[in-house]
DNA sequence: CACTAAAACGGAGGCGCCTCCGTTTATTTA
DNA sequence: TAAATAAACGGAGGCGCCTCCGTTTTAGTG
């Protein structure tokens, strides 16, 4: 199924370190895949030796790729985030832009599920690791700017919001409990978040 | 996650919910103590099963007492907190007051030390548990409070000196990087700071 | 192609974690 | 002091972590 291998994380382009081997780069990015699943289901104690074994390969494999388990978790959270602002461009090319916005907050959610999932490490690396936390945090806020001022410059949202306004608004998001519908409540959240941002549009 | 009440263990003096048998009280301090040599001298990786065939118990008895290993680590912690705070009461009474402040830096010292160790896992336990923190920062710096203001009115050192200053004038211990010779470099600290509390002084 | 060196693979093995439960011990009661 | 019972003990067993190294695969080269 894997013919077309998804993008890979470490670009060899910038300062490149080295190219993989064909078969490396395909075990280590389906390790990656695998492992953002098993995190998001069974949080960040998810067996690496079940996580090897599902992307097909051996534990030794694993290691060699990501030898500690946080290697593994910066890994995927990187990808979490390289995913969700490339989503943010190709929803802009394909929707309308007040619902590619829409579109993108309900992955957002997405994002942050497993950002809970993850939470214990997660925290211990963002503040070990400062310039993880800076990176992503900055591409994602200006994927959701752009998307924010693209919608009000096309009229299909309000044109007086500022993207950070929005930002402030999902925050609810964020610091709600953890309970088992936690992911509906942000889904309406979104929506009614929308529909405030699209009343009065002049679009 | 789970956050327990926060379960103060040792002396059954201090408003006991439930006095120990004696042989679980025997144990539980043994462990404790058996762990926090093991701690500073390990890190906090070191093997439960190491500790509790040190401490002379089998390893179900470690875990009944605590039930993971950040319970052992706060346990150790607190005491070790309870220790520098008793420590202070005790040089008041056998020294001179500056002899005494000095002693005591000393000893704040080797606390810092073991925090050092434990690096990781303190810090995720203290910002889970605020408590811990506010507990014990709160009852270090009041120790220290007691001393530096002992040792002025006594005129063994300057008067017009501060306690958070003296507190302050610490802090590059924690700052410092973790070379081999941090610890010598902190003893220095230490005496510098005392000549310098003790110049001018009226005593 | 065939060959080779370098790169990557994978899993056995050793160790630590933690649970579970049969055995032992301290304390209470008579 | 002896019996009863609640509390504590301890270690075997099962599982996951991680290292080490013999085997396999890939990417060059003639």
């Amino acid at each position: 199924m894997a013919d077309q291998p998804p993008e890979t994380d470490e670009k060899p382009e910038s300062s490149a370190p080295k190219p993989l081997r064909a078969d490396a780069q395909r075990n280590r990015d389906k390790l990656a895949e695998v492992a953002a699943q098993a995190f998001a289901t069974d949080g960040v104690d998810a067996s690496l030796e079940e996580i090897a074994k599902r992307a097909g390969v051996g534990i030794g494999t694993l290691y060699r790729h990501f030898p500690t388990r946080e290697h593994l978790v910066e890994v995927v959270y990187r990808r979490e985030v390289e995913g969700l602002c490339q989503a943010a461009e190709e929803l802009a090319r394909e929707h309308p832009a007040d619902v590619a916005l829409e579109l993108w907050m309900q992955r957002f959610v997405d994002y942050i599920a497993t950002k809970r999932g993850l939470a214990t490490s997660l925290r211990v690396l963002l503040t070990t690791n400062s310039t993880l936390f800076s990176d992503t945090s900055g591409r994602v806020s200006s994927a959701m700017r752009g998307l924010v001022e693209a919608a009000a410059a096309s009229g299909k949202i309000r044109a007086d919001v500022d993207a950070s306004d929005v930002m402030h608004a999902l925050g609810g998001i964020y610091s709600a409990p953890n309970t088992p519908d936690w992911r509906e409540r942000s889904g309406r959240l979104v929506k009614l978040l929308m529909d405030g941002l699209r009343f009065g549009a002049r679009g």
